[in-house]
DNA sequence: ACAATTTATTACCTATCGGTACAAAATTCA
DNA sequence: TGAATTTTGTACCGATAGGTAATAAATTGT
């Protein structure tokens, strides 16, 4: 049943499985879920639509490998500015390296998830739902970071950790758009550290 | 050549021109420019194809005229917070505003012009970019206020004014998704007046 | 009444969408 | 050398996309 088995009988898969899925992947990233057709997914993969199927399934499950194997990725933005012990510098890293990450010129611009969810009409609703479930899942982690560092005394009185995660979630779906409508890395650095600095002086004790 | 002329010969129009361009809007307010289909609008505004296709020329035709309708509008964001003397109030206004509006239910959610460019895979190209030129005649008309702000003293000395611009744009954008996403008004409202706090600690003098 | 003009309705066009049937090709097992 | 099994390529499926040809219906001018 899984496809991540290789089978020891029948004629030998023709292509790297894993490497189809990155292009798939990169795909995805580019256009958004509806933004992408078969015909784009199979050109990438440098593999015939009958292939795809028998790999893969069919576009919608595709589609979450791929969101899969972005979101499991170990240099991702949330496990890197997760280790900084001080709040702020948590706060610092997610902003600095959302601006950096998302104008990477080595993969397409802005967040794949968050641009996944973009072009998704009303048609297309299990996949909007999975995708809002996953930010959900995200957002949860900075709530609770934060309401870690209000414990521990690190947050002004005023401050609501899931106002603060909001905030955050906000400038992560605006940043994404930007890089991907072609701000500069420069650029969206700019903002990110503007950003912080303003989210530092009414969230974090000095 | 226009369609706003009223024919005098010939079969009378049975519709509201008007009203369906403004149904138009709201199904490409909600949907976006490709995630919008024939069958839908010509649903929402109670006409059929020919009739569309006689009216308005074309779907991209059709778009354009919608989103000039939305743009000007006198109620909208920045017609309403430009008003305002002091750029701390303006600011304030911006980013209120746009979590009000943003969520107001007697329309779709999210800003029309911003989820409309989500939804643009590379295939409807000339949208995009026109979008895109609409946005970025936006971001000027910031940039020019805040740069007449710090001509007069308003900002501080480290607050670069086309930095600032793109910082709210990054808001705008981000409000925007999250008000299509669900969000409420409370939640908006209360990411809103944290950032607009953390803005002008930085940005503005006391 | 009748031509001229404009709109409305039906039915259709081509292109592309996601998805698949089928048979040839390539391998392992006996 | 077969039989069994799996992948590959071609060619196709029904549904829907945006868009249109042709004709009927409704009006104004004469």
């Amino acid at each position: 049943m899984t496809t991540t088995k290789a089978a020891c009988v029948g004629r030998p898969r023709g292509f790297d499985i894993d490497l189809a899925l990155e292009q798939a992947l990169n795909v995805f990233w580019r256009n958004g879920y509806e933004g992408t057709s078969l015909n784009e997914l199979t050109e990438a993969m440098g593999i015939k639509k009958p292939s795809l199927y028998a790999a893969f399934g069919n576009k919608e499950q595709l589609f979450f490998k791929a969101i899969d194997l972005y979101e499991n990725r170990p240099d991702s933005l949330f496990n890197i500015a997760f280790q900084h012990e001080h709040v702020a510098d948590v706060i610092r890293g997610l902003l600095l390296g959302a601006a950096t990450q998302f104008t990477d010129c080595s993969h397409p611009q802005g967040c794949a998830l968050i641009n996944s969810t973009l072009s998704c009409s009303e048609a297309s609703e299990s996949i909007k739902q999975t995708v809002l479930a996953r930010k959900a899942k995200h957002k949860q982690r900075l709530v609770d970071r934060f309401a870690q560092a209000k414990n521990s005394g690190e947050l002004q009185e005023g401050c609501e950790p899931v106002v603060l995660a909001n905030l955050m979630t906000t400038l992560f779906q605006g940043l994404s758009m930007q890089a991907s409508e072609g701000a500069s890395v420069d650029e969206l650095q700019q903002v990110a550290a503007m950003a912080a600095e303003g989210i530092l002086t009414v969230s974090v004790k000095r």
